[in-house]
DNA sequence: GAATTTTCTTGATATTTATCAAATACCTCT
DNA sequence: AGAGGTATTTGATAAATATCAAGAAAATTC
């Protein structure tokens, strides 16, 4: 556990409007910055936290990628998140003062630590912040909701398919391309986040490669024909009237 | 839409060591009181909130159940949840000032509408209901992780059993049997929220009636072996040495 | 850079669950 | 109480996905 004291400034940081308010004025930017009290280097495959650790503070994600997994009694485990820069982790901690699930780095990363007990302080004080921490966890809300739609009732190229159009969707949203994607993950992983064997996810791969939606080599995605794979996830269940 | 006028008071309410934070000093109930503007009956097949629909107030139920769906772009809905008294919904709302599922009471219900300005008002003033709102809001992100493992990684008798257990599990702690139920959902609905169809659900339970775990009628079950289920939840996976 | 390990793909087969269908039970409304 | 509608159960069959297995490709380690 590597906790570097660089001292870092959310005022000018370019993933501000990510994982910050907007709006803020000049007094609250200042005091905004005193929430970070130290950046965290995480290298691949290690953990940022555990299941059963004492919570203490929010991670937001300044570079790399995780995945969060749950685990059951039995020792299964389910992945039920993979998160990129910009993106707010361990709010799974709240409740019971301790972490329910894992966070793995799956390639190096750079995390800002936020103390939690401090945030609630702050959010008294800037209706902005406050405002933004309950965004953030509603939003977690609704994405979960949308991964019990494709878990519940999807069948697996619409899982995979939803899957490529929201990761592609987020990286664009960071800039990136919004056709072409490198996975951070394996396919066992994506596997496990979609409810499906490593097989399959491969198989259903391949199908998208024949059907000529995607190309793929290795863990290079480029989407050709992003439409194909919207009908994918929207028209599987249409009954022919 | 009935809104009634009612004065009530959370302070003298028997549920709120459920809705509430505990602690609270004279002054801090006081004010607490104030929180909710009024109450609502809901007749059974009634839609609380649904999709789309403007966010403004967060509900705590004092009578009744209900379930909430989130639909698909194709028509498809997906079960995401049964809530029953003592219980927080609504949180979906906030991240887009707009409810992103739907709330359906399953039986004739009555809640508390919480305004959520008024809230975030009174949570700046009351450190014990700030956290306590962060509380309910991670809560409903670690129910979410564990419905997500469930449904990426059981079968289907391991799905019913969790689902019996965390259904009487609640039940036992508002005061109900421990072993007795009455089911206020349909089949169709248990099949939705545990990702399968309501032919597999009713198998499932013929399944668990013949090994003598469970008893069932029609909507009444009553748990005769708690153990079993707990055994078909927990050890399904694990592999013989 | 060769060896080892991990990851990925593909095929054959098995298992689970869905689908289709029909009969029965139950509830609600008049 | 009876009629109509809804919900549930059960059987037969189909479809989807998992499992087992083996080889190929890529990444990592020494």
């Amino acid at each position: 556990m590597i906790t570097q004291s660089i001292k870092v400034a959310c005022s000018n940081c370019n993933l501000r409007e990510l994982c910050m308010p907007l709006g803020l004025n000049e007094d609250e930017l200042k005091r905004l910055d005193d929430l970070v009290a130290a950046r965290r280097k995480i290298s691949r495959g290690d953990i940022l936290y555990r299941n059963g650790e004492k919570f203490s503070a929010l991670y937001a994600i300044r570079t790399g990628f995780f995945k969060t997994t749950v685990a059951a009694e039995d020792g299964r485990d389910q992945v039920t998140g993979f998160q990129m820069a910009g993106e707010v982790i361990g709010l799974d901690g709240i409740v019971s003062d301790h972490h329910t699930c894992d966070a793995v780095a799956l390639e190096d990363a750079e995390v800002c630590v936020m103390n939690f007990d401090r945030l609630e302080d702050l959010s008294r004080e800037i209706n902005a912040l406050q405002r933004h921490v309950h965004k953030i966890m509603s939003r977690e809300i609704v994405r979960e909701n949308g991964v019990m739609l494709l878990l519940g009732s999807m069948r697996a190229d619409e899982r995979l398919a939803a899957f490529l159009l929201n990761l592609v969707q987020r990286l664009h949203a960071r800039g990136f391309s919004q056709s072409e994607l490198v996975l951070r993950m394996t396919r066992e992983e994506i596997g496990s986040y979609l409810g499906l064997k490593l097989e399959t996810v491969s198989r259903t791969f391949s199908k998208f490669v024949e059907e000529g939606i995607v190309e793929v080599k290795q863990r290079h995605v480029r989407i050709l024909n992003p439409e194909a794979l919207k009908l994918i996830v929207n028209t599987q269940n249409c009954q022919p009237i």
